[in-house]
DNA sequence: CGTTTTTGACCAGCGC
DNA sequence: GCGCTGGTCAAAAACG
């Protein structure tokens, strides 16, 4: 069966294949080994994982290890892609709030999949390329300066060290299939935006961290082909734990050097008992996950500590995916 | 009354 | 240069 599900903006995702691809870059699909149609434990074994990787540095042991075991309180499924070429991490988790079957967005099969794409080099995609991100201060800076020809030299040079900047913000995206927009993930989110997007009926929306000096955004749009399907994706990470009391979340003074995520007792409590409010009673489950990686991923320029910090970025974004506490 | 959301305006980047 | 698009700002409204 080759049911497209997924063409959105540059996502793309064929359930035959498994295929999730982003902005129109080359993927190479892994096997994956198909799991049961239904999944009850907290997490997936690397035999049901079914990884196939291409990179010695990222064994399908090791990927599993690094964070595709998956909680069943996260979601109904989980489709996690890193792009490592645009320092981008791709990711889809859907759980489907109103049925407990485990439908695949778009597949017809019992299964869900996921996979991890790993590509090199940062930059030059469209998805990686946020021109609008620091627009707003470059206007209070002009709006403050007096507009002088070394004014002028100068903000173009902060200009271009902060595109390098941003060219270097990691990027998360995940595929929700779910009703719910704003999916509760531990965290707290102002709003800041919502812009209708090209060839979507479905606005996107633009959030922020209220932590102070916690610099993730995140968007939420609607996928157009599937509605059903909710694209998030994650800038930047946090620097703090998740906010015990969500009431005081904007007063958090954790620093990043604090904080260590998988030695936090507050956190790991977090992870456990913290109820997803989009879950409902659903449980969570993920049959099986395969990994995808870019073929042209330069195993020199982007070795292992550099897929290992990835990874490690990515749980402490997702912490409630990945820091599941074993019983 | 503090916080969050809404929403129109603004800006930068890009393609033509 | 112009128009389009994505991203952000900020005032007003809504919310708790």
């Amino acid at each position: 069966m080759s049911h497209e599900i997924k063409d959105l903006n540059n996502y793309h995702y064929t359930s035959s294949y498994n295929h999730y691809n982003i902005n129109n870059q080359n993927m190479i699909n892994l096997p994956y080994v198909s799991g049961p149609s239904t999944y009850n434990a907290n997490m997936i074994s690397s035999s049901q994982a079914g990884f196939d990787l291409p990179s010695k540095n990222l064994s399908p042991q090791r990927a599993f290890e690094l964070g595709f075991e998956l909680s069943p309180s996260s979601s109904d499924f989980f489709n996690p892609s890193i792009d490592q070429e645009n320092g981008l991490y791709n990711n889809a988790y859907n759980y489907n709030s109103s049925h407990k079957s485990h439908e695949v967005v778009g597949g017809g099969s019992a299964t869900i999949k996921s996979e991890v794409r790993v590509s090199p080099s940062p930059s030059s995609s469209e998805a990686d390329h946020h021109p609008g991100d620091d627009s707003g201060k470059i206007r209070k800076e002009r709006e403050v300066g007096d507009g002088g020809e070394d004014d002028q030299r100068s903000q173009k040079v902060v200009k271009t060290k902060k595109k390098e900047e941003k060219k270097k913000e990691p990027r998360v995206s995940f595929m929700t299939k779910t009703e719910v927009d704003h999916l509760e993930d531990g965290y707290r989110w102002r709003k800041y935006g919502q812009k209708a997007v090209k060839n979507s009926p479905y606005p996107r929306s633009y959030y922020r961290c209220t932590t102070q000096k916690c610099n993730v955004k995140k968007r939420v749009e609607r996928s157009y082909q599937d509605p059903t399907v909710v694209i998030t994706t994650y800038e930047s990470q946090h620097n703090h734990p998740i906010p015990t009391n969500r009431r005081t979340a904007m007063f958090s003074g954790t620093t990043a050097s604090d904080y260590n995520p998988s030695s936090s007792p507050i956190f790991t409590d977090l992870i456990i008992n913290t109820p997803r409010s989009f879950s409902n009673d659903e449980l969570f489950r993920v049959p099986y996950a395969s990994v995808n990686v870019n073929p042209n991923y330069h195993q020199q320029q982007h070795g292992f500590h550099q897929q290992e910090s990835e990874f490690e970025l990515l749980k402490e974004m997702f912490p409630s995916v990945f820091f599941k506490q074993e019983p």
